[in-house]
DNA sequence: TCTAAAATACCTCTTTATAGGTACCACTTT
DNA sequence: AAAGTGGTACCTATAAAGAGGTATTTTAGA
């Protein structure tokens, strides 16, 4: 694949890593993309503003790095990076977003993300750390090597609530509950009894490990479900 | 202060407005820079990644518009807003983020900013926008519009509620109710009774026009309170 | 197609939460 | 001194929430 290069020493050529990015900001990615120019050794070769491109994207082009933000509308980053590894897409995918809330970052190393990187670092430790990752290490912010390791060492990463474990209509159920309603107009809402959504609330609760609905709403609030 | 330019139609001469940014990522600061080079009624004079910096620069180099990012760590936009306003800086203030929570439009808004713009929107609406700015007019992206009129017309923006007719004793209440605590256990923590505990809880519910617990915790969370 | 998960409904029982009232005390403002 | 504010306490009564169980129907996956 590599192309003819004239009049340059064969012993000094690079072939730099391809990039993907996988960014809802046009502005973000057009900083990221000015910034990854001024290295040879990395190149973006693909942009995508959505989930679906991005994967579509990354299909075609099979890019060393897929760069990854994490709050998208429709499909979120997460999401995003459980369907590139269902469609077997090789790429190592780098997170990139400005959360450096412990849930998220949790969540997407438990996906399978090969790195995660946030968007406040210095240009200069954003560059290093896509050469180190293009090497096969795995990057994250330094920022938040405390947070993990102290995830990590709190047993949390196995008993923290998790929303994946969560049925579509639980999910619908704690958004309501954040918005403050009581069961029985949620149960009008959703046009069923209010026994029923007791026992949806019940479920939730030993699922996400939490005591009251006060807690399902802060903790719905926080890790921002809309 | 406008520069000797060599031949050049001096009709065509125009005299860019000078932008600020304030924004604590330096690739978003890249992205816009870039964008906003391509214009040439448009000029970045200066670049601020915090509020101090931010109003130092404001006030040396007394730019007609400021770009504001509301997510700051330590001082955060709306708080910069004010301090800019109180230094009796006369620029444009312009608040760029990525948020679209109508309580922080609101405050941007009350606060006295000039627009208010998101970071999804497309590059071309940006420097449109900015054109308008700079003209005089508020610019607000168009995702807030209905938002806005909705905000204005529940009347949410004279009668929302609003901490300060709390009494401390209130305020730390909402906190601990906020933590997820039942009023048991906040009894316990204060050192009261829980009868007690619920008088404050039934004040602070009426004070806030709220209307359970559960909002009075999604209210605290969403306010930042802590 | 068979099965497991999800959603629904109804039941009882206990605990929490909310609304209303009265009352006392300390402190500040008028 | 009187009035107002904030914090405390106790009372009754109702509403809401949560835990436990069983059971039926749909939906989706293997």
């Amino acid at each position: 694949m590599r192309e003819t290069i004239l009049s340059e020493t064969v012993l000094n050529e690079t072939i730099p890593a391809t990039i993907l990015l996988i960014d809802d900001h046009p502005l973000l990615r057009k900083g990221v993309k000015q910034l990854i120019e001024l290295d040879d050794e990395l190149k973006v070769i693909a942009e995508a503003s959505n989930a679906i491109d991005g994967i579509k994207m990354a299909k075609e082009t099979e890019p060393d790095l897929i760069l990854l933000d994490l709050n998208m509308p429709n499909i979120n980053g997460i999401e995003t990076l459980k369907m590139l590894r269902d469609e077997e897409v090789a790429s190592r995918v780098i997170v990139f977003t400005v959360s450096d809330n412990e849930e998220d970052v949790v969540a997407a190393l438990k996906a399978g993300a090969d790195g995660y990187l946030l968007k406040d670092m210095e240009p200069e430790e954003l560059l290093a750390s896509l050469h180190q990752a293009a090497l096969g290490k795995v990057v994250i912010s330094d920022k938040l090597t405390t947070l993990l390791a102290q995830a990590l060492q709190s047993g949390r990463s196995s008993n923290k609530s998790d929303i994946s474990s969560l049925t579509p209509r639980e999910k619908q159920i704690i958004k309501l509950i954040a918005g403050g309603l009581p069961n029985k107009l949620i149960a009008r809402k959703l046009n069923i009894t209010e026994g029923t959504v007791k026992v949806h609330v019940k479920h939730l609760l030993k699922k996400l490990h939490l005591r009251s609905r006060v807690e399902v709403a802060v903790w719905a609030v926080q890790e921002g479900l809309r």
